[in-house]
DNA sequence: CAAAAATGATCGATATAAGAGGCATAAAGT
DNA sequence: ACTTTATGCCTCTTATATCGATCATTTTTG
C-alpha cells in the first residue's frame, strides 16, 4: 500500500501547467465545452479536466490529441537554429550556481 | 474485454516518436544506459523503452521527467513565450562568470 | 429574472499501464 | 578470443488511470 509517492521536477510541473492552460484557452476560443472536446478526443470529461489541470499521470497520447484538436502547437518541430540555440542555453544553464538557478526558479532537482 | 482500441492522429504519433528519439539520443550523448536513466527517473527500464519508442500510453509526467533529466528542451512554442524566455536567458547570462562566457564564445574581446 | 448549460469535484468499477524479472542477442571493453 | 554491459522483447502481477455517473456551483443565455 505504501509505495513511494512519485515526485516531479519543477520544470515538469510548469510545463504541464502551461500546456494544460494552453489547451483550455484554445478550447474556449473555439467555443467548445469540456464535453465537446472530450467527446472528440474520445475520453471522459473528467480526464480532460485532468489534462487541462496539468496532472502528470495522464497518458501523453491523450494530451497530445487534445492539444492538436484545438490547434495548440506541440513544437518539437522547431527550426533547427532555434533548437541548437536552446540546447546551447540549457547546457550553459547547467553551469550556473545553484543559488542563481534557484533565483530564476528553474532548479530541477539535481544538477 | 472489448473496449475500442484507441486511435491517435498522425501528428501525435510523429511528435511522440520525435520526442522519444531525442530523449534516446540525448541519453546516449551523456553516455547513460537505459538502466541508468530509468533509475534516475525512478521508473522501470521497460517503461523507459516505451518512452523512447514514443508509445502514446505512458504517463506524460514520466516522459517530461526523462526529457528534462537528459536536457531535452520541452516545447517553447509561440514567439511570445520564446521572446520572454530568451530575455530571461540573456539576463541570466549576465550572471555567468567571464570564463564561462568566453567558452561559449559570447565574449567578443572588448570588455 | 428563470432556465439551460458549463464547470468543478467526487466516487466505485474495471481496463490497463507500470513494475519486476527473465532470457537471448548485440555491443563494448579487456 | 572472452567477459561485461547494454539492449530488445517477453510474461505475470500489481498499482492505478480512465470511465461514467452523480451532485453542487457557477456561468451563460433567453
Amino acid at each position: 500500500m505504501n509505495h513511494h509517492p512519485r515526485t516531479y521536477s519543477r520544470v515538469t510541473h510548469q510545463t504541464l501547467a502551461l500546456l494544460g492552460g494552453r489547451i483550455r484557452l484554445a478550447r474556449k476560443q473555439r467555443k467548445m465545452s469540456e464535453a465537446d472536446l472530450a467527446e472528440r478526443v474520445g475520453i471522459a470529461r473528467s480526464t480532460l479536466q485532468a489534462i487541462e489541470k496539468g496532472h502528470p499521470t495522464v497518458e501523453i497520447g491523450l494530451v497530445f490529441e487534445a492539444a492538436t484538436l484545438v490547434g495548440v502547437p506541440l513544437f518539437v518541430d522547431t527550426p533547427a537554429r532555434l533548437g541548437t540555440e536552446l540546447a546551447r542555453v540549457s547546457e550553459t544553464m547547467a553551469l550556473l550556481p545553484r543559488s542563481v538557478r534557484r533565483a530564476r526558479g528553474d532548479l530541477n532537482d539535481d544538477f
